[in-house]
DNA sequence: ATTTCAAGTGAGTACTCACTCATTATTGTT
DNA sequence: AACAATAATGAGTGAGTACTCACTTGAAAT
């Protein structure tokens, strides 16, 4: 895949207006590369002109300001991050026996934000420094988790909770303790520890057996 | 404790100068405050000058450039983040039997950094966001974690491997398993969801449950 | 061929930045 | 009280900041 198409990708649920100019996705090219390198706030537009091979004035032709910049990596990354949960079919999947086991579960969504991660790291590096720092960030992601990830996780785990499959912990802790599992691996894998000889089916292998240990009703 | 004691507390590892002027201490509070809430390149020094109650020029009296100033911060927030690790008695108190179960480790390691988390939190933040820019630190922390942290855990794990009570995977995920578990419960109880009503004594008991069923032998 | 117009430019603008330094205040010593 | 040494000050500095705007370009529409 080049350079623009994943790009695109990442945009793709935006596609209302839908045409990107080429120096545009230059720019958020270049700003993406940048603000994950250095941070939002230690990156000059001036920087950004230069690495996308534009004029300063152009940056600002397409997007008002710096931070509307910012704004568009940030939330198109937002709403891929929690793809896979807003999706319609996806509770269905779920329900209609598509995954008989939370196992079978859990690897999808593995397997499906493994490579998400894989293709899209320098946008959620950036996504993950400036949520802490802007507001506007923060609460979109708290609405979306809320309304979306959040209740359809819900009912996915007291199904097999009612199945016997799974520990009868409050939910919102059987919630935490998968995803804080499944990210933490991610976390280590492509943030900490990047350079470390990762075997990854390997170490999926027993993340997620110690998760399902974990979560096992005795 | 008043706000000048745990800075001092923070400090103490470096000791050999000792000696904290009122309006050096009045700096780093000013600094800490404001890097953990906008971050270290989206604050001025004059600003902080002016939370602090002190001329521009004191600041650099003081610590000769803004990085100086982030890195009187962030290097014994280093070192006390993984404190418990570099004390001397810590290995022995393991293999002489103070700690007769893999669990009763994970406990007091928990009880202590949690007390840790809830005393420094600002200057946690302002570490782990800063970490990801500053390669200096990224270094120190990776030799830190290497020499100290990671060599100690190692000998604690196989220790208690060898007595058939945990799992016998690679040393290495179950150091990232056990890292994760717990920095995953801090991670969302103070940084992602600090407002949610927390039942923290409930919540160690889950989590330490999980991790002790996830790692056991079967 | 002429008009139109969005896309692109880059010098210019007002302002902020980290850092300096001559001057003043404070403290300790005799 | 006189002096020395140190600490603190804040106006000043030049480099850099986000952003503007009068202008150019090129391609499509008439």
């Amino acid at each position: 895949m080049n350079e623009e198409q994943w790009l695109k990708e990442l945009l793709k649920f935006n596609e209302e207006d839908g045409k990107w100019s080429e120096k545009q996705i230059k720019i958020l090219e270049a700003a993406i590369e940048m603000f994950a390198e250095k941070g939002y706030a230690a990156t000059s537009t001036s920087e950004i002109a230069k690495r996308a091979g534009v004029a300063e004035g152009t940056i600002f032709r397409h997007y008002k300001t710096k931070k509307d910049l910012l704004l568009a990596i940030v939330m198109p990354t937002l709403f891929q991050s929690v793809a896979p949960f807003l999706a319609k079919e996806f509770a269905k999947e779920v329900f209609e026996n598509q995954y008989e086991h939370y196992e079978d579960f859990v690897r999808a969504v593995w397997k499906n934000r493994y490579e998400f991660v894989k293709k899209y790291l320098p946008a959620i590096r950036v996504f993950w420094q400036e949520i802490a720092f802007h507001d506007e960030i923060k609460k979109q992601f708290e609405t979306i988790f809320k309304t979306h990830v959040y209740e359809k996780f819900k009912k996915i785990i007291e199904h097999f909770q009612e199945k016997g499959e799974i520990v009868e912990l409050p939910v919102e802790s059987v919630i935490r303790l998968t995803i804080t599992t499944i990210a933490g691996f991610f976390a280590a894998r492509f943030m900490i520890m990047p350079d470390y000889e990762w075997d990854d089916d390997a170490e999926m292998e027993r993340t997620i057996q110690f998760l399902m240990n974990g979560l096992a009703k005795k």
